[in-house]
RNA sequence: GCUGGGAUAGUGAAGCGGUCAAACACGACAGACUGUAAAUCUGUUGGCUUAUGCCUUCGUAAGUUCGAAUCUUACUCCCAGCA
């Protein structure tokens, strides 16, 4: 089997001790890191053409097993040619597992991220724990009520039919309101799971030799404890993982050491992933403590609910003051939305419920988030990360 | 001109003697959103200005009643039918 994979640090930051840029080489091309990738759930990035995503500088977008799995079907994609063919983006294509959907949808939902309260405890323990197993997960589908199975097998057959260029190895996320106890059962769990993962997926793999590679990330859990951080990312770093995803649910308070300790015990020589990650000061950390790529619905999500960055921060662009501002949405930007557009007309937009709203800000969201990235990237390689994350956070949060 | 129906907060629309500052919907205003059940969700929406408080409201005016958006009378306007 060619592998047709591998990640090239280029410079490494003195900044930093594991921040670095990098390019990764997949059979759809390249992804120059660090990048942002934008989340393409259903096979589509809201609101966005394949060409608005070139025109902003999109490198690669990540899809979901979940989502694609219960509709319209991994066998349909794989018909179509494949997640790139079926969705017309030629370039990079990742695919997470669905493990996380499973367990923060439906039961868990709203609750197993933010989890901090009460309620979200009783919640998640009365229902999660009735459908995992050390097997696998029994769920719902969040569509039509059915009932389904993932295990890590099945996952790793929908993702290969979906043939995306990076899938993740079906994991068990848990909460923070989980005891240690039960961080300790789960992370297990999600070894064996990402042992039955691997070779799963490499079975599958030798069995379709023609196809082209596709590299598999092993999901890091482990909540807040760095024990278990660092000892999940000892284990999967003997596996035949090609990368590896950081996951779980981060809190602001610890998600900088929760990645330093990942990125110590992770082999520098393969890419690290954060996942589901894309606010301002987090991409910072992220970045400053070694993850290479991360992916976020954030963007798009608070786009259509009228949420638009600027340098400055972020405003909701509904608010009436803008009703007769005929400024851009970010005076210092240059996408196309804020090249053509007003405040005024946006908020029109918004007002009158029309689709090209969300599809203008969505826009700038994504070039807004990419860019900033790419300004990192550039900053990294001159040596000048510190002054310009200093400066930057400074204006944005001012 | 006659007969019948109707006028409720920004709009539509419940309520038909006390538990009504008045359901609900929309709108408006604000907030939230981090591996997308999200073009979604939450809160506020008469005034005072934050209180198991006071004041002003249900077309206008007068009345019945301990008590009226709710009953009576007159008036004004709107709608339908008849002339």
């Amino acid at each position: 089997m060619r592998r047709d994979f591998r990640f090239e640090p280029l410079v490494s930051s003195p900044d930093a001790r594991h921040m670095r840029t990098g390019v990764i080489y997949t059979p759809h091309g390249i992804i120059r890191t660090p990048a942002f990738i934008p989340v393409a759930t259903a096979a589509s990035v809201k609101a966005l053409t394949v060409d608005m995503m070139h025109d902003i500088g999109t490198q690669a977008i990540l899809a979901n097993a979940y989502h694609l799995y219960l509709q319209p079907g991994p066998v349909l994609i794989e018909k179509a040619g494949g997640l790139g063919k079926f969705m017309n983006w030629s370039g990079p294509t990742f695919t997470d597992s669905g493990g996380f959907q499973i367990l923060s949808l439906g039961s868990g939902f709203k609750k197993v991220i933010s989890l901090v309260s009460e309620e979200a405890t009783v919640a998640i323990k009365s229902t999660r724990h009735a459908f995992v197993d050390n097997d696998g997960v029994n769920f719902k589908s969040h569509r039509d009520g059915s009932l389904h199975r993932f295990t890590p097998e099945i996952s790793m057959n929908i993702q290969h039919k979906l043939g995306a260029d990076i899938c993740f190895s079906f994991d068990e996320l848990t909460s923070l309101a989980d005891s240690y106890q039960y961080q300790e059962e789960a992370l297990e769990r999600t070894h064996r799971w990402a042992i039955r993962s691997v070779d799963e997926f490499r079975k599958l793999q030798s069995e379709n030799p023609d196809r082209p590679y596709q590299a598999l990330f092993g999901v890091l859990q482990g909540a807040n404890y760095e024990n278990l951080r660092r000892q999940t990312a000892r284990f999967l770093n003997t596996l035949d993982f090609d990368g590896f995803g950081i996951g779980g649910a981060l809190e602001k308070s610890t998600m900088s050491e929760i990645i330093s300790w990942c990125s110590d015990e992770l082999p520098a020589n393969k890419p690290r992933h954060l996942l589901g990650i894309s606010e301002p000061n987090d991409i910072f950390t992220a970045i400053e403590q070694g993850i290479d790529t991360f992916d976020c619905v954030s963007p798009t999500r608070v786009a259509r609910n009228g949420a638009a960055y600027t340098l400055t921060g972020r405003f909701n662009i509904k608010s009436a003051k803008y009703f007769e501002d005929f400024s851009p949405l970010d005076p210092e930007c240059s996408c196309y939305t804020c090249q053509n557009y007003t405040r005024a007309y946006i908020n029109h937009l918004f007002k009158a419920k029309e689709i090209l709203a969300s599809i203008l800000v969505s826009y700038h969201n994504e070039y807004f988030i990419l860019k900033l990235v790419e300004d990192i990237r550039k900053s990294i390689e001159q040596g000048s990360f510190n002054e310009l994350r200093d400066s930057w956070l400074k204006r944005y949060y001012a």
